[in-house]
DNA sequence: GTTAGCACTCGAATTGTTGGAGTGCTAATA
DNA sequence: TATTAGCACTCCAACAATTCGAGTGCTAAC
C-alpha cells in the first residue's frame, strides 16, 4: 500500500479541509456524506486506516476521528502551491495612502493583513545590508552638536547626533560634508574599508579626529539597523483557537511575538533558505520545521518581498496548523505585489 | 462604627499584605497567628465582620476568607503614598549606555522595568507638542526630491521626503533653508499661524509654492508625532496571576497592550490629571479608576518624567490588584530620576 | 470491492461524595 | 464589657463514579 490512489487523495483533502474549518477530529460518517464521494462509512475507514498507516493522518486518541499530520499538511500545501493560477485578490487600496515613510507602511501592512486573515502576523523592514548610502549630510545644531543624516538607497533615512570639541566654522562643515557625499556615494557598508577611511583622513586634513568621528557614526547608523526591525500584530488571534489557547502555550506564543528575538531567527532562515523554492517566494513551514519553539503547533506562511537594489524584506503569517492556506497564500501574494509596486511606483 | 481603630486598621494591612503574597482570600485563623496581633480568630472575625460592612474587604464566597476590596487597596496605596522617605533603589546602570536615541532608551526602560517588577509595563516617548524648532535643514537628494530634517528641542529629529516639481539650484536651497531657520527657530507648533506663513510666503517670492509645502511637511512632521509613541513590554507576565490569565480576559488585557490606542487614551487621562497630586508625580489607579475596560481587575501605577521645556512622558505598570506597591513605586521613581537627568547630563 | 452490523473504546460531560477551610452565632469567661 | 471557645453550618475544590455519544476495527454478508 504505497500507492496514493486518487480516492485516498480525495479522502485526505475532505478530512483536511473539514478539519481546517471545524478545529475537531474528523469521523469517517462525516466525510461519506460529502457528495462526490459515495461511499459508506466502512469504506472510508478502510481508506483511512489506510492513509494513517502511510503518515497523512493521526488519530489523536482511539475512538477519535482523524486530524492531518504534518506530513498531512505538506500534501495539502504543496497541492495549493501547485496550482499557480490563483488570481490576486485586491486588497483595499485605502492601505496605501501617500506615506513617504516605510515604518508607517509597514505598520498598517501587519494590521490589515492580521485583520484579513485573523492570524498572527509580522513583518520585517527591508534589510539594509546590501544597500548604498545615497547621500550624507552633517549639519551644526549648535557649537557642541552636529546632526549627521545619513540616507541610503529605498529612502532609508538615519539621524545621529556628534558631540563636537570644538565648534566648526560653516566653511569647514560645507568641506567635510562634500568630501563625505564625494568619498561615499554609492557605497555599501562593505565598501568603507581601512584604505579609503585613511585616505579621507588625509583628505579632511585638521579635521581627521572629525572625520573618524563621522565615519565611525556613519558605520553606527547603518549597523544599528543591522538589527532588523520587526512589526507584529493580532498576536492575540492566537485565542481563537482553542487548540493554541492554552495558558502556558499561548503565553509562549505572545512573548515570542512582543520579545522579536526569535522572529529575528525565523527571518534569518527564512531569508537564508534558498529563495525561489517555489517560484512564488512562499515558504510555507509546518508545526517542527519551524526554528522556533513556541510554534511547533503553527504554521508559518511567509513571503519574501523585494524592492530592488537587493533590499529585501519577509512578511509572514503565523496561525494553527489549521490554518486557510489558500486564503493566506493569496494575501501574501497580494501584499507582497504591492510593497514592491509603492517603491516603483 | 464609622471610626477605623487602630486594631482595625492593621488588621486591614495584613489581611492586604497576606492577599498580596498569595493571592488568596485570607482567613481569621491566618490572621489571629501574626505575632503583633495576640487575638483568637473570633475576636478577628468580628472586626472583619466590621471592615467588610465599612467596604474595605470583601467576600468572594459565603465560606471563604476576604479579600481587599478596591476601597482597602486604596486605604493600602494612600498610605504608601503618606510615606515619603523611600530611598531610591539603585537600577543597574548598564539601562543607560551612550545612546543617543531616545526610542532605544525608552525600549530598554520598559523591558528592564518589566523584568524588575515582573509586571506589564509601558512608557509614552516625550510629547513633542509644546517643544521648539531648534533647527530645519533641506537637502536635495536629487532633482525631485528634497529632504526636510527638523530638530526639535529634546533633540527629536524627524525626516519627510518632499516631491519637487522642478530641481532647486544649490542657492535656492540655501536661501529656502536661511529663510525657514530665521523665520521658525524657537517657535513651537502653536506660533505657526496664517500670518506667519503669507510673510514668509511673500519673502520667498517665486518659490512660495515650496514654502507652503515644506511648511506643511513641518506642520506635517510635527504632528505626526501628536500621535503619541508607545512602547510596552512584558504583557505576557499577566499569566504569572491566575486571577488574571483566563482566555478572555487575557485575551483583552494583551490586545489593549498590543493596539495602544487604549493606552494612549489612559496615559492622556494620566496627563491630563492636575499633576503633583501627591507631590512625587506618582499616580495610581485601582480597578475600575482605570479608564480601560480590559483593565478593570488591574491597578496601574505610573510616573511622569519631565524633561524641561514643557516636553513630558508617562512611564507606567500595570498588573493585579495585589500588585507589590511599594517595590514598584520605587522602581518608578528611580526610572523617573534616571530619566530626567539622562538629559540634563 | 463494498457494506451492514456489532462489540468495543475512549473522552467529555454530568453527577455524587467527601473533606477542609472558614464563617456566624451563642454562651461562657476574664 | 471585651474576649474567647465551641459548634453548627456553608461552600468550594477535588476526586470518583456514571453515563452518553461518537468513532473505531473487525467480521460476515452482499
Amino acid at each position: 500500500m504505497e500507492e496514493l490512489t486518487e480516492r485516498k487523495s480525495k479522502i485526505l483533502n475532505i478530512i483536511i479541509q473539514n478539519y481546517l474549518e471545524t478545529g475537531e477530529p474528523v469521523g469517517s460518517r462525516t466525510i461519506s456524506k460529502y457528495p462526490d464521494l459515495n461511499f459508506s462509512p466502512a469504506t472510508i475507514r478502510n481508506e483511512m486506516a489506510d492513509l494513517e498507516e502511510m503518515g497523512f493522518i493521526i488519530q489523536p486518541h482511539a475512538s477519535a476521528g482523524r486530524i492531518p499530520s504534518d506530513k498531512g499538511y505538506r500534501f495539502y500545501v504543496d497541492g495549493l502551491i501547485a496550482q499557480k493560477d490563483r488570481e490576486i485578490t485586491e486588497i483595499k487600496d485605502v492601505m496605501f495612502e501617500r506615506t513617504e515613510r516605510m515604518e508607517q507602511v509597514l505598520k498598517q501592512v501587519v494590521k490589515v493583513l492580521a485583520n484579513n486573515t485573523q492570524y498572527a502576523t509580522m513583518i520585517s523592514a527591508p534589510a539594509i545590508s546590501g544597500t548604498k548610502v545615497k547621500f550624507v549630510q552633517l549639519s551644526p545644531v549648535n557649537e557642541h552638536q552636529l546632526l549627521s543624516v545619513v540616507m541610503m538607497s529605498g529612502n532609508i533615512v538615519k539621524n545621529k547626533l556628534i558631540e563636537l570639541d570644538n565648534p566648526l566654522t560653516a566653511e569647514e562643515t560645507l568641506k567635510l560634508n562634500m568630501l563625505l557625499n564625494s568619498s561615499l556615494n554609492g557605497l555599501t557598508i562593505g565598501d568603507i574599508n581601512l584604505a579609503l577611511i585613511s585616505q579621507m583622513k588625509s583628505q579632511a586634513g585638521e579635521f581627521e579626529d572629525i572625520i573618524e568621528q563621522v565615519l565611525k557614526t556613519v558605520a553606527d547608523t547603518i549597523e544599528d539597523e543591522e538589527g532588523l526591525e520587526i512589526y507584529t500584530s493580532g498576536a492575540t488571534n492566537i485565542f481563537k483557537y482553542p487548540e493554541l489557547s492554552d495558558s502556558q502555550r499561548a503565553k509562549d506564543f505572545i512573548e515570542a511575538f512582543e520579545e522579536k528575538e526569535e522572529l529575528k531567527d525565523l527571518i534569518a532562515d527564512i531569508e537564508g533558505t534558498s529563495e525561489g523554492e517555489t517560484g512564488t517566494g512562499i515558504q510555507v513551514y509546518i508545526g517542527d520545521e519551524s526554528p522556533i519553539g513556541s510554534m511547533k503547533d503553527c504554521s508559518v506562511v511567509t513571503a519574501t518581498y523585494e524592492l530592488g537594489d537587493g533590499i529585501k524584506g519577509t512578511v509572514g503569517i503565523i496561525g494553527p496548523k489549521r490554518m486557510d492556506y489558500k486564503n493566506v497564500m493569496d494575501n501574501l501574494t497580494s501584499i507582497k505585489k504591492k510593497l514592491e509596486q509603492i517603491v516603483k511606483g
